[in-house]
DNA sequence: ATCCTCTCCTTAACGTTGTTAAGTTCCTGC
DNA sequence: GCAGGAACTTAACAACGTTAAGGAGAGGAT
């Protein structure tokens, strides 16, 4: 009777499997019996490998940034513009991807130092394109918050990638705030086409890093 | 014997007195048991006044933004930039007087439509200042954004005003990043100063609204 | 062979949490 | 004096994160 031993899990493993999980049941649903049962163990038995729940949800994050970094084609030889077009449309695919994506990215920390690979690519590519280092830091990160605060309000507003959470109907909106025309008018600005707002946004950021620090 | 009895509860009130307590206690010890014991209350009561803790949690969101507003100083003859700076400091000094401040706002939702009034106040400005709707909203989110997303980080590493978080000491992250001299320099540019390097980027986002929208 | 030790997991349990159901007290209007 | 609603309490529930204690199996040393 199915002497076979399951081979032992590693964190690698239990996080891959919590971010599946994570898509369909949400982080509150994200529960430690859930992902142990997932991984046909019990719960306790994830306390082996992770200090905590929060240990695990840092695992998680980085799992995430891994594979953003793996799906990311980063050429060397962009210009400092494109990085960061490419960079940041990335990194909001990738929180998409996940439900709760960017409060679960947010709320935790890197485990390692492996990102530091990617932010040095970074830092190398806007230093020889003329930028002090204080400057490009402030360049990547003021991007990289904006598109961070970004999508955490965008999943807010649309938890999964189809339909939305009750409240944010537009028609709705608009005939409650009849006695602040500009702001109802401004509904279909700020809850429909995330994607192209998304883009306008971005754009915005990198003009005034171009503007403000003089490199073209 | 004390016949006297206490007025009944009111939201405001909870959340006045839940706001209190979130700074004792952080949002992970923001307990309903808590807070009912805090309003001289039994946990179950708080249900008269809201469906759930959600509910709670946004009427809480909704008082922040109504102190905010009430202690921001926004003159109608404003620029767009004075008026885009002031209101994204105020934002972010609101958000920093809470423990959690930018995780509690991010979550929740207003209850109502006080908020109107100010962004209606801002649109207008905007638009009188020659942009056209659609900018205005751009420019204003994006900013917002932004500062959400900062404050978001600020906080992460710093939950409390004083204290730093453990695993942030910059001299032991530039030792562990030696392979990486860029980023590892880049530390102090990071987990510095936040005043400041919050004040440079939302520079860059204002400085890229008035480039590429044509304002001055 | 026997014993020890280490890894990896289970069983059982604890205190706490958000939440619901049912009952109680007090005030108001008729 | 009675009905009814408003504003609570008491009691309980299932579920959660977490800890303590122990057990199965592999590997090495004696």
């Amino acid at each position: 009777m199915s002497t076979e031993r399951r081979e032992p899990l590693d964190r690698r493993r239990v996080a891959d499997t919590a971010l599946r999980l994570l898509n369909e049941v949400g982080l509150d649903g994200l529960t430690l019996r859930a992902i142990a049962r997932e991984l046909d163990v019990k719960a306790p038995a994830l306390y082996w490998h992770f200090k905590d729940k929060q240990a695990l949800l840092d695992e998680m994050a980085t799992e995430m940034y891994r594979r953003m970094v793996a799906g990311a084609s980063l050429d060397p030889a962009d210009t400092w513009r494109e990085r960061l077009l490419k960079a940041n449309r990335g990194l909001r695919a990738a929180l998409l991807g996940y439900r709760d994506g960017a409060k679960v990215f947010s709320g935790s920390r890197f485990t390692g130092i492996e990102h530091a690979g990617q932010m040095e690519e970074n830092l190398r590519l806007f230093t020889a394109a003329g930028f002090t280092l204080a400057q490009a830091v402030r360049a990547l990160t003021t991007a990289y918050l904006y598109t961070l605060g970004f999508v955490t309000e965008e999943q807010g507003v649309q938890p999964l990638p189809d339909g939305r959470r009750e409240g944010y109907d537009v028609n709705e909106r608009a005939r409650l705030m009849a006695d602040f025309p500009l702001s109802a008018q401004a509904g279909a600005e700020i809850f429909e086409d995330y994607e192209q707002h998304f883009e306008e946004g971005l754009a915005l950021v990198i003009e005034g890093i171009g503007a403000r620090y003089g490199v073209s």
